[in-house]
RNA sequence: GGGCGCGUAGCUCAAUUGGCAGAGCAGCGGCCUUUUAAGCCGCGGGUUUAGGGUUCGAUUCCCUACGCGCUCACCA
């Protein structure tokens, strides 16, 4: 059948072809598809029919530094983005990795069976194509390739996004990302972004001695935070596993083992609630680091920042949701006592026990979840009053035991840990510890929180036995830090949701 | 899980008080050899997320389901 015969009008119908039901753009394209195949022609070629000789970008660098030789012809491959037909000529954007470049092909040097027949007639937006030609500059002064020879090198059978608006929906964004990666460049940007991040933050890393690891993701037991797992079962040891929450557990295993500086980037699993901040798989960065506490580690998380910075082209100032931020070191360090007293008058040192605590909070309005723990309530107030004013780069130190089992005690004050997080844009970024390293100390505060975890009712949880031994062979002072991936790359990236720095962020089957 | 909002053509969006479901892009046919959101002429394309209800009549009002968004809860 000749494409000329095909009336879309009068077939389309909507029947199911192959299982799928078409719609009139689509038949049109499945079409030409067997047109082509039909006249021999392969729509998926095997190989390229020239030799690529430059990206589009490299293209148009190599013209426009006089690189090129005056009738010297490139070899371009793309996407076909955008069509300007104008009856014996056409101009045409295709796209690849590098650059969107424009192509300008004319009957008159491609001959009318490659014009009239393959690109008028075959080639679709978003086909693949390959062109070689030599480059010029239109009238209007846009660098551009006059095509002499032209194929086609892949076929797209479904048509693209507006051209104009590219895609919008939020819901087909995510479950198609290809779809929105290829019809929205600042998209792919952001996933750049992510990428240059992670390499910024090995290269600090690896440039100050620490060692890139990787332990189990599937735990027999859980630790490390306090989030619920997601539980799956191994068949022949017939044993339930764990996706892992948080590495910290084995990473501190290797300091005991005698590595001094260890870092693991991997994925954890939190079986909690979705979202603009929390997706159930994320990636963390965990470092551990002998010899120091939570003093130094505040002083790399400043360097690191920077470092990341550095690698992404940008100064120390960068603006999130609207807010110029600041990260040149030193950054705002405040006790979270003092914190909270700043921001609500409540000195929470002033009420050891929660009945007082919640009263006061009461006295300012605050309505308190009946029953929480003192650590309980002084988050709670943290969250509510303090966090989301934090938008430079500040330091949060020294919180309550009772909410930090891994945390070591301060010397002068066994009710507070000498932990910080750090907070960036009103987003809690991360987490870090001077480590506990004391086995009966931590011994007393895992069965204190299993204790009180046991009390509301939940699963009790074991206690990591293997952990508690390997602390007793010894573990040096250690300073650790956790942060996540996705939120560095949230504010990077200026977006307000981790959905937009996740390439496939978690959604309900539909 | 609770509350609020949204779901219309392949894409981006309209549709007045409940009264013939539209536009631009994309597609198809035609004209057009420096355009770039090309232009001009013509044509086709809809189970208005799904199911039910009210009504002479439902994209519009009501109920249920599904999905998404925001938010609250959860997340030491």
């Amino acid at each position: 059948m000749r494409i000329g015969d095909y009336n879309p009008q009068s077939s389309i119908k909507r029947g199911p072809v192959d299982d799928i039901d078409l719609n009139e753009q689509q038949l049109v394209r499945r079409q030409k598809l067997a047109e082509l195949q039909a006249s021999g022609n392969d729509p998926y070629v095997r190989r390229l029919p020239w030799e690529r000789t430059h990206t589009a970008a490299a293209a148009i660098a190599a013209y426009t530094d006089g690189k090129l030789a005056a009738d010297q012809q490139v070899a371009l491959v793309g996407r076909l983005m955008t069509v300007r037909i104008m009856g014996k000529a056409s101009f045409a954007h295709i796209e690849d990795g590098s650059a969107r470049i424009q192509i300008y092909v004319k009957r008159d040097v491609v001959g009318e069976a490659l014009y009239d027949e393959l690109f008028k007639k075959m080639i679709d937006l978003g086909d693949f194509v390959m062109v070689r030609g030599t480059m010029f500059t239109t009238r209007t002064g846009e660098v551009s390739c006059e095509v002499r020879e032209l194929a086609l090198i892949s076929k797209t059978l479904n048509p693209l996004p507006d051209k104009w608006h590219g895609l919008r929906d939020i819901e087909t964004r995510y479950r198609q990302r290809y779809v929105d990666l290829l019809a929205n460049p600042d998209v792919r940007q952001i996933f750049i972004t992510r990428a240059r991040i992670v390499t910024a933050i090995r290269r600090y890393l690896d440039d100050n001695g620490f060692l890139e690891v990787e332990t189990p993701v599937l735990q027999p037991i859980y630790g490390g935070a306090a989030a619920r797992p997601f539980v799956t079962h191994h068949n022949q040891l017939d044993q339930d596993l764990f996706l892992r929450i948080s590495f910290e557990l084995y990473l501190k295993r290797l300091l005991v083992g005698g590595y001094e500086r260890v870092y693991e980037i991997g994925r954890d699993f939190r079986n909690e609630g979705i979202s603009f901040k929390h997706n159930p798989e994320f990636t963390q960065l965990e470092w551990y680091e002998a010899y120091t506490d939570y003093n130094g580690v505040m002083r790399r998380v400043e360097e690191l920042l920077a470092a990341v910075a550095q690698e992404l082209g940008r100064g120390t100032t960068i603006t999130y949701n609207g807010n110029a931020i600041d990260l040149a070191p030193p950054w705002r360090r405040i006790t979270m006592r003092d914190a909270i007293r700043e921001a609500t008058g409540i000195d929470y040192q002033a009420h050891p026990d929660a009945a007082s605590l919640a009263e006061a909070m009461r006295a300012i309005g605050h309505h308190p979840e009946p029953g929480s723990s003192r650590g309980k309530l002084i988050d709670s107030l943290f969250g509510t009053h303090v966090e989301p004013k934090l938008i430079q780069p500040t330091f949060i130190t020294d919180y309550p035991v009772e909410i930090s089992p891994l945390a070591k005690k301060k010397a002068d004050d066994p009710t507070t840990v000498e932990r910080f997080e750090y907070f960036i844009g009103g987003l809690e970024m991360g987490n870090a510890f001077t480590e506990l390293n004391d086995p009966i100390d931590q011994r007393a505060r895992f069965v204190e929180l299993r204790d009180a975890v046991a009390g509301a009712d939940e699963n009790v949880h074991p206690l990591d036995e293997d952990f508690l031994n390997s602390l007793s062979f010894g573990m040096p002072p250690t300073g650790g830090f956790g942060t996540g991936i996705d939120r560095l790359t949230m504010l990077f990236a200026d977006q307000q949701s981790i959905r937009e720095v996740i390439l496939f962020p978690h959604l309900r089957t539909a």
